[in-house]
DNA sequence: GCTTCATGTTTACATCCGTAGTCGATACAG
DNA sequence: CTGTATCGACTACGGATGTAAACATGAAGC
């Protein structure tokens, strides 16, 4: 099976749910955290051990999703991706896959799907007259 | 986001990325279609053997994504679910996971990181108009 | 100096996913 | 009737994922 070389761009490898997370904590925690902040975090919300934790921090470590310093006896570990990058991809991901790459039909089908609100609509409207001119 | 509690009607398994591209081609297929006319549909595409084809549509069936009817020695095979549910459950979850359940957000960030041409921006105000009165 | 605690590393393991080969039954060619 | 092409069912297998325990090591208390 020949792989193609995925996007020349080295690896943006993919990031799992559960790691996704994890991102989250990190982003919010604005600037370095402890695997045991991280833990302070999510671990209530989500139900996880500390170990799992760990375990999904340092396969992100891997990935290349995340860095670490070393900070005395453990390590301080602060995203290497930004959000908005990792979010923009993955919208476009799911644009590219349902709907043949074209956003504005994911607008059109939020909108008649009524996933937006008269509010949204509002909102979006107004967010449409800044980005034109 | 007051949202129903994910249609009553039990589990909407999870489909995969894999076994999406098998429930396009019956989407398109319109109307029954053996695993062989899967097969032509995607094999080649996704450079898969009838093997993968016929695997996927079995987990398919059992996942209740697909329905099947005999037809002499062989199997039709019919998506159960209408492709608008799909691509709106799967907006959902990507607009839940990263944008809070807010929709706007979403396209409010499509726009800003560019992910809409001019053209698109006039089609979505064009389907706002349209929605809002 | 030991005991204990915190911390990263290694190992574990069930399930899912992508991908496909093999098997048993059957329809069809001759 | 016998060989062959088909078809679905079963089996396979490596890698990813979710979840976590066991382990090694150094720090810190006493």
């Amino acid at each position: 099976m020949p792989r193609k070389p995925d996007t020349a761009t080295q690896s943006p490898e993919r990031i799992s749910d559960a790691e996704h997370a994890i991102m989250e904590a990190l982003w919010d925690q604005k600037g370095d955290a402890s695997a045991q902040d991280i833990f302070d975090t999510v671990g209530e919300a989500r139900d996880w051990s500390l170990a799992t934790v760990k375990t999904l921090l340092s396969r992100l470590v891997q990935k290349q999703a995340v860095s670490t310093r070393p900070d005395g006896r453990r390590f301080l570990y602060s995203p290497l991706m930004a959000r908005d990058d990792y979010v923009g991809g993955e919208s476009r991901r799911l644009v590219d896959k349902l709907f043949g790459g074209k956003a504005a039909s994911l607008v059109a089908h939020l909108a008649e799907s009524e996933a937006l609100t008269m509010d949204d609509l509002t909102e979006i409207e107004q967010i449409l007259k800044e980005l034109k001119q």
